[in-house]
DNA sequence: GATTCGTAGTCAATGGCTATGACAAAGCCT
DNA sequence: AGGCTTTGTCATAGCCATTGACTACGAATC
């Protein structure tokens, strides 16, 4: 096997094994087999190679981790650019990440509160601080709004893989606590809980998504300057929202 | 402790170890020595008994991770009760959390994206939702706006607790980015960075916080039917917030 | 074209981890 | 006192990350 068919042709044994190739399989290793699916060995053997061979290419795991971390930003933000409207352009960034995120829940817990300062982390935070700054905010208050809105986005899509990277029995028993637990409250102890447990099992993570980036957008809005720059987005309060 | 005293004297080696005694090591090694700080062999010897003793009392790690999860909320929500008004509720139970959250990064990492469903966890629910209800949010709509808010104090206090939780080197290379990578850039590459360059790391995580918590009430307010219950967070839009 | 040298892949091994099952002694119940 | 359950101990299995010595391939030099 070391010499004869690996993929194609004769498939030299030197000289295959690329950093590309590594961090594709990682990916497919993470994707299909979670966080426990995903180890050195277990990549090595994936690949067709003595289990350590890896070493050869990155210095360690934590050096494969922030590769990968590189190539989801780059996957989430290949061909993203600035819209006439910040409002949509903070919008879009924060959907394409959570996309990402879902398609690739292992790895994207893995990599969520890691900085790679590598090209498409910094397109993507000068988009958004663009956006900032087109919605007014200057200086010091551009910085803290540009984090807090790229620091949620991060939060937020980082917090939902890393629940879906949870092993199966795990998640289940989560998710069914808002089917048994929480359905079957005291009506006294819990009154709250009580009122709207028939509700709380159907949410769907996409409406939840939805309805927070929604709150998150309105309320930038209502601290900018400059609350929309193409008035499609108007700021209405009440209940009609 | 069942029979004689708990600490002095001879130590009695039975029935010593107690479930509450192993959450207690757990979070001292976990905050003191980090995930890599927590393992059931080093919290065994911490305890100064056999490194698989601990598995008499927690199933499995993972057991005892639910466990301090559930030790943590206790910890954020002791004494916790809603307030005259909603907003003043949830800004209430998200600095609470993430106060904890900060005290104990390595344990709030691990347990961030749990469900627990123990007492705890069901009183804060509680609270949350009676907010919800407070604010004038029914039925579908009131669940949608809980597990929006909730998650989001959880994935935010979970993200800077995951991010706190990196060992010292990481942790460092990842601030500096701040302070060197973006303050490097080039002008006309990353123009919206460069104009905001010598802000970017002088920005402290409290006031991101305050920012970030701002903008999820201020949009919770303006999508509520009632925005206030007790008329001292008016609504305003314009630059002056 | 032969020699040299760097290096990609192999092999064996270390020390740590989660977890299991067999065992022993300490307490409880009768 | 006798029996049962519980709790801590011990030995062990199997996996992991990482390291160092070794090997053979390929490129660069002569």
């Amino acid at each position: 096997m070391t010499t004869t068919a690996a993929r194609p042709g004769p498939a030299p044994r030197r000289g295959w094994l690329t950093p590309e190739a590594i961090i594709t399989e990682s990916l497919r290793l993470l994707d299909t087999g979670g966080r426990d699916g995903f180890s050195l060995p277990k990549l090595g053997r994936a690949l067709g190679v003595d289990p350590t061979a890896v070493y050869r290419h990155f210095a360690s795991k934590d050096d494969l981790v922030l590769a990968i971390a590189d190539h989801l930003i780059e996957e989430a933000m290949d061909g993203f650019a600035a819209l006439p409207c910040w409002v949509d352009t903070i919008t879009q960034a924060a959907r394409r990440l959570r996309t990402t995120y879902l398609a690739h829940p292992a790895a994207a817990a893995l990599s969520a509160c890691r900085t790679t300062q590598r090209p498409a982390e910094m397109r993507a935070v000068d988009i958004l601080i663009g956006a900032m700054l087109q919605a007014g905010f200057e200086g010091p208050q551009a910085a803290v709004a540009y984090r807090a809105c790229g620091d949620f986005a991060l939060a937020w899509a980082g917090g939902e893989a890393a629940f879906l990277s949870l092993d199966a029995g795990q998640q289940r028993a989560d998710r069914a606590a808002w089917t048994y637990a929480y359905r079957a409250v005291d009506r006294t102890t819990y009154p709250n809980i009580w009122q709207i447990r028939d509700e709380l099992d159907g949410v769907a993570d996409d409406d939840i998504f939805d309805q927070i980036l929604a709150v998150v957008v309105t309320g930038l809005q209502h601290q900018a300057p400059i609350p929309c720059t193409c008035g499609n987005h108007p700021l209405r309060t009440g209940p009609d929202h």
